[in-house]
DNA sequence: GGATAAAGTGGACCGTAGGTCAAGTTGGAC
DNA sequence: GTCCAACTTGACCTACGGTCCACTTTATCC
């Protein structure tokens, strides 16, 4: 992982540039308002730089992401209790969707950019074909949520669909009523209910589905 | 509402012939891979024509879900318990939820398509401000759902945030790892787990937000 | 069976955005 | 000081959503 070929001093001081361009504008205006080449300029450079950088929009939404969502992660693998390791999955899980709001409220611009990215992303300009493969986007941090909620509710609830459940709590943070929400500051009111919510599915009697559904 | 002037026969012949182009198109690729020329071109008329007819990619797509989610809408106001009025709202909401996967289930790629169309459309073209007023897309469909959902749970839980709780449910079911799912053809499991959060959310003991979280 | 006006049609056209690339510049190891 | 790989750049390419308007079709009225 140590990378031989650190990086040039140029090409880090443009990346951070670039960064903080993305961080300062995305504060300002609507994401899909906000081009790459309005990047660039914001940022000091050309065009090519930042997809030279970056790969592509989703590339450069992925990596602010990533960034801002670090410390959670730090957290919540060596950090203390509640959040990190030794406490009991349900508080834990309490602990997180909290944080996660919080992460959240604090970049819904970038969250929706990332969705904005997603869909308007992959254009392979020429060679286009059928062959863009199943996994979508899945930014990495959604990964390492998904995979820890997932976790939890499965310690606490094995015979509950754990995988599923924690698509589902992701999930509905990520819509853009709720998104609409925090960016109108109800940040507490979110993470109320996202507990109700998760301590409802922890307590639920054994699931036996009721008959007389689809197939 | 009987419009005088109803449409002429051929406009009404291209209309369906664009909805079912659209359509078979929805069924065959991923929905951000379809342009509005392609649809054109598929349905045997001019893009011109399309625009003339839908206004935008959202207002097609919407269009579309409307269609396709009429009986839904039908079977909830005036059909037969436990969807119908007459069950009591934890029935009516199951067999609702169970209903709005069964149509989401099979309308992902139009689901997708919204999403899509509502991030990608209103480009004004020349005349291009920072006047795009707070309602997003919120297509008429969603409002319904969210609606019913939000005032079956307020009937049963008044004390519960019903309005956040139906956004919340919603949403989840519009995450791109949940419509993978469906995609892969996963429907009762969905519904299973759906069904498993409302029911836990309703049986929940009386909301009292613990302290220590965000303001 | 025309005449006529409203409705509908089509496709060239526009502006914009994401992404590419080849030529030029620069950092830094020796 | 030399040299090369990494880096930078902005003109350029392609595609898309949406607009426009000259032209065709429909339906109505006499």
């Amino acid at each position: 992982m140590a990378e031989a070929r650190p990086e040039r001093a140029d090409a880090a001081r443009n990346r951070r540039a670039i960064l903080r361009a993305t961080e300062e504008l995305l504060a300002r205006h609507r994401p899909d308002q906000i081009s790459m080449e309005q990047i660039a300029a914001a940022a000091g450079v050309g065009k090519g730089t930042v997809f030279h950088r970056f790969g592509s929009r989703m590339g450069l939404m992925v990596e602010l992401m990533r960034e801002r969502a670090y410390a959670l992660e730090g957290a919540v693998t060596t950090g203390p209790p509640p959040l990190g390791p030794g406490a009991p999955p349900e508080e834990r899980l309490m602990a997180f969707l909290d944080a996660i709001v919080d992460v959240v409220g604090r970049n819904k611009g970038l969250l929706a950019a990332l969705g904005h990215a997603a869909t308007a992303a992959p254009r392979p300009a020429r060679e286009q074909g059928e062959h863009r493969d199943e996994a979508g986007g899945e930014h990495p941090l959604h990964r390492f949520w998904h995979g820890h909620i997932s976790a939890l509710i499965t310690a606490r609830r094995p015979d509950l669909d754990g995988e599923l459940l924690a698509h589902i709590l992701l999930g509905s943070i990520q819509s853009e009523p709720v998104l609409r929400l925090l960016e109108r500051g109800e940040t507490s009111r979110l993470a109320a209910s996202l507990r109700a919510v998760a301590a409802g599915v922890l307590a639920a009697p054994a699931s036996g589905d009721p008959p007389g559904t689809s197939a």
